[in-house]
DNA sequence: GATGAATGAGTCTTCATTCAT
DNA sequence: TATGAATGAAGACTCATTCAT
């Protein structure tokens, strides 16, 4: 027989690989993408196995159920970037003022950018059906920002780099538009024409501009309300 | 016509409660509820109907089917609301600073406190599923709210009351708060002993501090960033 | 138009028909004969539905899973056969010896040769798997034969017509070769060709003959063993 | 050979601990306490592995398929006890009564307190969905006991030390008892407080009693039924 | 109009079997 | 030979939708 065919032994790929340890974090980050755009109950397991190139029954090799696959999306989606974001950031002697651009700055590229806001956007609309995980969430995610965020413009405070504030209340006013808008970039925005097109490094400007303005310890003290 | 029957109206107890006239309403505050709580995919429409104290099939008289009741759910709940909104605020000659003061409280008042609020958080929730009520919101919710904002920023700055600024980054700003803390107290808030407990009224009163003082016309000419 | 064709409402036969007080009795009656045959694993409620007439999803308006259905089975086929056979055997004031014949002549009738037979069967099998059940039928089915059986001879016994023995023991002897064989033709005969054919008649002469003559109160007391 | 290689059979640890003469036993006995306990189908293959103490692939290696597996259970169950049992009992040429008497106790001792009880309730169970195996089990084990129980008494009855009955009626009569306790054993025994606890001692005693009595050739001839 | 029994397509989950290692 | 990760067909169960009453 003339024909090159290679043996039959090398030439065929294989039916399927044997991949442990990858297999994990490859299932977790297609469930992430589903999960986040569909939400958890219009999310089918078939496409996820489908997406990570699976079939469906491998899933159940790595988690016991369609559950307990969403928690440990949501559960190990959040803690690295929080760890890391804690570790880095705000360890610096700069001035208060410019530890906070630094803040808001790194957390649009750490959070803002990341799949991590896809995980926020998830985390509202389930959880009326998973209050456990709106409950780490706000724990593990939520709270350590806020506090990162406190401790430095406490420090600002009393350094006199920045004039007293409600400092609860400022940090949900100064959050939220960050929060808001990763947000917004995962649900309306994709399926709209933007009405207003604020590019995201003009919309920081504007933000550090407003939240630095109000810290200034030269203005006026107060203002009638 | 000779026959004796009984005026149907009202000579005998009817055989079902209501009449066709309600029930729409009805079925749709059960459905506005339920959807909230717990999204699209997981409300059931047994739940709905039980709600609205009908049977599963009166649903289907009024509407054809499941995604027929979530989109009338939506936009019958915005578009009263919205046209209010825009027929009541900013009507008046009052100084801009007493309209922004206005338009904030209002806004609290008829979105944040109301079933409104819900329907933002699911909207967000669900946009991946329905983007074609993702751009209905943004058009008959979203710019509204924001053209009404400008409209009172652009008079304001016109008129010499506030200095000029970035309008179309500021009302981005400026909205997230309300928004995102308006979602939040549908979602994580009700699952959660909450960390920081800012009520509403200090919340807003920061909020306006911060706006009007972004918009003084006093203030230094801009800041390097 | 010259057709006769019949008037399309009245012509088609219904889709389904509302049969909600028969319904139940149907599928027990489906499920029995298909469990009997096939033990619970195996059998499908695919299967059950189709022999009831019905869809897969009319058995969960009436019973909430596989397991449930399985239960209702053997339960209500056990209940009326037994309360039955308490109410009719052994009122009577003849002859111990006639009412025992008659015990096991009604027996047969009433037990042997109805689904009982094949439930004795499918709760030894499915015994490992549903504890409780065979605790029932130990309670609902066993006992209560065992202790009219019992009751029989006792009062024989008191009576002189019997001579005393071990009545525990007896009763267990005597009560299996009737189980054992109703179990046997709802299992292994229906399978071979028979090794030997002994027709029920001729079976039951001969344990009749058997029991009796171990009563006998005339044979001589007691044989070495 | 000049290689340095060491003995593979002692040099050093092998890499899995047992030989493949070793394995179907231990996998017969694994298999056989679960299908015993749960029947076929709700036995998983994965338990029957663990309890062997291999992986489940290795189980292929030995059987084709979970259907090879469970024959193989009962007819390696059957046949060697069988085999044993006719070699053993009624080879002597002791009075016909001594051997009827050794027969029932060997028969307790080989079948009703050994394995060979719970394949007897697994093959009625299944014997729905594997007739072949019922139809074995009625050749193999069924059969060859009949035969010798009626050799037995065919031969009292010949030497006049019996008197003449009908001795398939009979087999079948005395056989029962054995079988259902054996049977009741590992059903429902193992599930209820016994109702009624009759020692196997003094239920061998009852029942030798019987028949012996039953055989007994001065009693009166006969009795009408 | 109103009901709710009946339907059946759709999904999660299991598990016997295969096969790369 | 032994392993156990991977497969995929099969089956229980759900629920939006229909329709006889």
């Amino acid at each position: 027989m003339p024909t090159t065919a290679p043996a039959p032994s090398s030439a065929r790929a294989p039916r399927w690989e044997r991949r442990k340890d990858a297999r994990p974090g490859e299932l977790l980050d297609a469930a992430l993408e589903l999960f986040v755009d569909k939400g958890f109950a219009a999310t089918r397991l078939d496409a996820v196995a489908a997406r990570a190139g699976v079939s469906k029954g491998t899933l159940y090799l790595y988690y016991a159920s369609k559950e307990d696959l969403f928690k440990a999306v949501v559960r190990q989606s959040i803690v690295p970037l929080i760890e890391a974001f804690q570790h880095d950031v705000a360890q610096s002697s700069a001035p208060s003022a410019t530890l906070l651009r630094e803040f808001f700055r790194q957390w649009w590229t750490r959070f803002g950018a990341t799949p991590l806001a896809g995980i926020a956007k998830l985390v509202v609309g389930e959880s009326g059906n998973f209050p456990e995980l709106a409950r780490f969430f706000q724990q593990e995610a939520v709270l350590p920002c806020a506090m990162l965020l406190a401790s430095i413009v406490h420090r600002g405070v009393k350094q006199g780099e920045f004039r007293p504030i409600d400092v609860e209340a400022s940090i949900q006013l100064w959050i939220s538009p960050m929060v808001l808008r990763a947000i917004w970039e995962h649900s309306i925005l994709p399926c709209c024409p933007p009405g207003f097109d604020v590019p995201i490094e003009r919309f920081l400007e504007a933000h550090l501009d407003y939240v630095l303005g109000a810290l200034e310890p030269a203005r006026g003290q107060g203002r009638t309300s």
